[in-house]
DNA sequence: TTCCGACAGTGGGGTCGCAAT
DNA sequence: ATTGCGACCCCACTATCGGAA
């Protein structure tokens, strides 16, 4: 009876196909005709697999504890079923003894498993499978591979927060699809944010008139009402709810039977003003109602009282907001279409505290995903010149190539590590940087992976803000650092000092 | 023919809980 | 009590494909 029941090897070799070209029209034709060789009950495992993704939230494995694997299978016979319940057991086990449990588990999974069957199984476990198509091209596969139209399966996935959900439905057809709708107490996918240089540049992207939002520097939150039940869900759809009680008596005293909302949980210090991320983040990662207490500030608004708001231009979505949220729980916005009264407006939100700005247009509807989006935030960026003390080699596409450098400040006695970076590197960069450091290199560079190198190479680095750090020496660290150039101009005695770069703490 | 929107890849720092030591 | 790992919060940037202009 479990014969036609498809063969993890099939799932393997699609993804070799799907990795082993460019072209995203021929991956898009193999996921779809893997997709299409699944049986119904398989379909939700085989969307995610073939996106790189397990259905379960937590496996307990990564990395490390897949180093030592047992000898492969020689012939290929694991299904994807008995693949999907063998996770499954894993994520339930839990307490003493669990990660004994779970290594037997996962030995008697990889011991099953080809060679080329058990790179994927870690590569999975890792979210490192690499082929150059995730849940985006899937999403294109299942239209292809149901025949229907694309948008019909990106909104049914937006509003049932996942494409693996979804998946059977297009099957079903275009109706089955459009009949998928916002259901509160269900999260969904949230609308993300591109990013420009400046409010104006922001502007001109969008035409006028535009809404100017505070940028808030917490954690995004979605909240549903249903009467008197509150349901609290992150940007990865998450629930919350248990570890932010304060935040979901807040809601339930909103005048609404019905309601969702989006948002930001924050925490603010007596004088009103935002703390630091850090202490949103730990705060809102435990259960405990400590003294620190967050806030909601509300941005937008899906559905109230068994209205969906989702395709409604947000100028009306707003006006919604205003009538449900009270004031001290929204972020302050403007609407406007000058350019300076803008500009002026994140002078302001920038010197109370805050991260920065959203820039939207007024006319638009809600739309999850979309990274080129109707939303587009400005935050003001810093930099410092550096000098680099040490390179990794990179993995991937920048296999072969120093890739991450380290990042020191100039010190009383020598140079203070204060962060790392790969970001802001064009491919000539990185081919140049290779032969640079390993000019420069005090260890061999072919020995290890990270390599110490002579501090005589002045970088210049943009960054968002300085943090608090235990890791590095100089008990600060960069927030989002990436090169903006290499500096042949200035020498490592001429680089910016970790005073300097403490000084950002206040 | 050129331009640009969308996508995937490559990793960054910090926080916690949990199980093993 | 401490440590290491896994999970998840915040995320920027470049290369590339393929449709739009």
């Amino acid at each position: 009876m479990f014969t036609g029941d498809m063969l993890l090897a099939d799932i393997v070799s699609t993804s070799n196909a799907v990795a082993a070209t460019r072209s995203r029209k021929a991956k898009v034709a193999a996921l779809a005709e893997c997709l299409g060789a699944a049986t119904r009950n398989e379909l939700p495992v085989v969307t995610a697999y073939l996106s790189g993704s397990l259905l379960q939230r937590r496996t307990g494995l990564g990395w490390r504890s897949l180093t030592a694997l047992p000898p492969p299978a020689a012939e290929a016979s694991l299904t994807v079923s008995e693949v999907h319940e063998a996770f499954e057991r894993m994520s339930r086990l839990s307490g003493s003894g669990s990660q004994v449990a779970r290594a037997a588990e996962a030995d008697a999974l990889f011991g099953a498993a080809t060679t080329a069957e058990q790179v994927w199984l870690r590569a999975v476990v890792t979210g490192e499978v690499r082929q150059g198509a995730l849940d985006s091209l899937v999403q294109e596969a299942l239209a292809v591979a149901a025949g229907v139209p694309l948008p019909a399966v990106r909104r049914a996935a937006m509003l049932a927060g996942s494409t693996v959900v979804v998946a059977g439905l297009a099957f079903d057809g275009e109706e089955a699809l459009a009949d998928v709708g916002l259901v509160v107490g269900r999260p969904v996918l949230p609308m993300l944010a591109s990013s420009a240089g400046s409010v104006e540049e922001a502007m001109a992207k969008l035409g006028e008139p535009v809404v100017v939002d505070t940028k808030l520097d917490g954690i995004r939150i979605q909240a549903h009402k249903s009467g008197s039940e509150v349901r609290i869900a992150t940007r990865t759809l998450e629930d919350i709810t248990a570890r932010l009680p304060e935040v979901a008596e807040i809601v339930a005293s909103f005048p609404a039977d019905t309601l969702v909302l989006d948002g930001e949980a924050m925490t603010v210090g007596p004088d009103g003003r935002p703390r630091p991320f850090q202490e949103t983040a730990s705060r809102t990662a435990t259960r405990s109602a400590a003294d620190a207490v967050v806030s909601p500030y509300f941005f937008d608004i899906l559905h109230v009282d068994g209205r969906d708001l989702i395709d409604v231009a947000l100028d009306q979505r707003l006006a919604e907001l205003d009538r449900i949220v009270p004031e001290r729980h929204r972020s302050p916005r403007l609407v406007t279409v000058d350019t300076e009264a803008a500009e002026q407006f994140a002078t302001d939100v920038l010197s109370a505290g805050h991260e920065g700005v959203v820039v939207k247009g007024v006319g638009l509807p809600w739309e999850a995903g979309r990274r080129g989006s109707g939303w587009i935030k400005v935050k003001p960026v810093h930099t410092l010149d550096l000098v680099v003390i040490g390179i990794e080699w990179g993995s991937g596409r920048r296999k072969g190539w120093l890739s991450n450098i380290h990042l020191g400040a100039r010190g009383p006695d020598g140079f203070v590590m204060i962060g790392k970076t790969f970001k802001g590197m064009t491919d000539q960069m990185l081919a140049w940087q290779t032969e640079r450091f390993t000019e420069l290199a005090l260890t061999d560079p072919h020995s290890d992976w990270a390599v110490q190198v002579r501090p005589e190479q002045v970088v210049e680095i943009a960054f968002d803000g300085v943090q608090r750090s235990t890791r590095y020496p100089g008990g600060v660290a960069l927030r989002f650092a990436r090169v903006v150039r290499y500096r042949d101009d200035k020498t490592a005695a001429e680089a910016d000092t970790i005073e300097t770069v403490q000084r950002f703490l206040d």
